[in-house]
DNA sequence: TCAAAAAATGACCATTAGTCAGTTATGGGA
DNA sequence: TCCCATAACTGACTAATGGTCATTTTTTGA
């Protein structure tokens, strides 16, 4: 029969009608003023049948955020093929995360969304916890996989832990991604107004500040290379 | 008579208790299930004197917001009165913010609460918007500053634009401390699990990594010094 | 053709931000 | 001490919106 196969494949199909039409109202209104009679209204279905595909409003957003991380980890997956020393790689995972959410703003809110639920206890409920956080973990790894290519080739500094390394990077590419989507999207950030901004070379900077460090060749001898995590298997 | 001083006072100090409920509702119900009705119970007055007091529910939160960013700029101003190289300074202010929203996580939720009003239009009815972003404000001019001092007192690399690294560091320490905040405060949050994790160590492994950056010797070469600014005056 | 199952609907409920007409408290002048 | 004008306070009310569910419509397979 395949009837079911079938039914599966509309309701995913429908699913993905909903979701388009909440994020156009995301892109247009943004995520605060998200309400669900209006994504009902653009679907063109009641909002019973919203329900029906999704538990509730935060489930519709994890769907959306659902879509970002796995559009993002394909990318950043897509970086690890290359054929480039491992720096190079760290470059470019970073540049992709960059322009990913320059081009989706919208992407972006709904994994700050995802974040910001992680502090509540509503995040059970939802079918794409799970999923996003295995997108994220991913790509996660993927950042450990090119600084382990380039301790090999020599291009990046073999003194550190990888994963721990990795956290950093994550972290402060963080840090620097946020500041751009806030200078794009928020009218009232002003920290850059006073300055001609180009995101793109903003971001080599950063790349520059993490490769060469800011500390005069006189300074570098104070610091030492011990992990910054506790071993968990000592006395 | 000086009654309407009095009242002045009065009325301020009315207002900080109110703050100081909605901080205790933070605290135990967090930001998102802060409800007006609550505060107004919690405060002993009724939900329309509030409202007398405070514009609207973002009003409110803008108001700990407030007090958040004044906390916070006062200890990194005092940062500054130290008598020590810039780089140390450096360090200390992120260290400074590091504690703070650790100590404080409530006060954390709050001034990203407002980072997120920032792309919206609701700012501007709010008395304390342009009392908090002066704050921020200031708290990044102390960054220049150090930096600045740390340039001269051949602490730091004088290469970079001071402002331009106050940007880098500003972001990346942002970066890390919500990283650190998601670590203490989101059950959700996974991805520090399998290491045992010591926040002020995790914070040393970043000041080293912008210290002496992740490239090798060989590397580091390859990086030049140019500014990641458009530059305004030229054609 | 028909009955059972699945899907869709929108009126309805509960919660909560924000309002406002009415009440109470305050302060200064007679 | 009384009185009234002003300020402060109150909580019932409205509007908006997330979420539900009894009912209707559509689909399916015999």
């Amino acid at each position: 029969m395949g009837v079911t196969e079938r039914k599966e494949r509309e309701k995913e199909f429908k699913k993905s009608l909903m979701l388009e039409a909440a994020e156009e109202v995301i892109l247009e209104k943004g995520l605060d003023s998200l309400n669900m009679d209006e994504v009902a209204l653009k679907a063109e279905v009641s909002k019973g049948s919203l329900y029906q595909y999704f538990n509730n409003k935060n489930d519709l957003v994890l769907g959306i955020c659902n879509k970002a991380t796995l559009l993002l980890n394909e990318d950043i997956q897509k970086v690890l093929t290359k054929d480039l020393p491992g720096i190079d790689l760290v470059h470019m995972i970073g540049a992709t995360f960059m322009s990913f959410v320059s081009e989706h703003p919208e992407y972006f809110r709904a994994m700050r969304f995802h974040d910001n639920l992680k502090e509540t206890a509503q995040l059970e409920d939802s079918t794409y916890h799970h999923s996003c956080r295995d997108n994220m973990e991913n790509a996660f790894t993927c950042m450990v996989r090119a600084i382990q290519i380039g301790m090999q080739d020599g291009s990046i500094n073999s003194s550190y832990n990888p994963k721990e390394l990795a956290i950093l990077l994550w972290a402060t590419s963080h840090g620097m991604v946020n500041m751009a989507y806030q200078h794009q999207n928020a009218q009232h950030f002003n920290l850059l107004d006073d300055l001609g901004i180009n995101l793109k070379s903003m971001f080599e900077g950063y790349m520059k500040l993490i490769g060469c460090g800011i500390a005069t060749d006189e300074q570098k001898k104070n610091y030492d290379s011990q992990s910054f995590f506790e071993k968990n298997g000592n006395a």
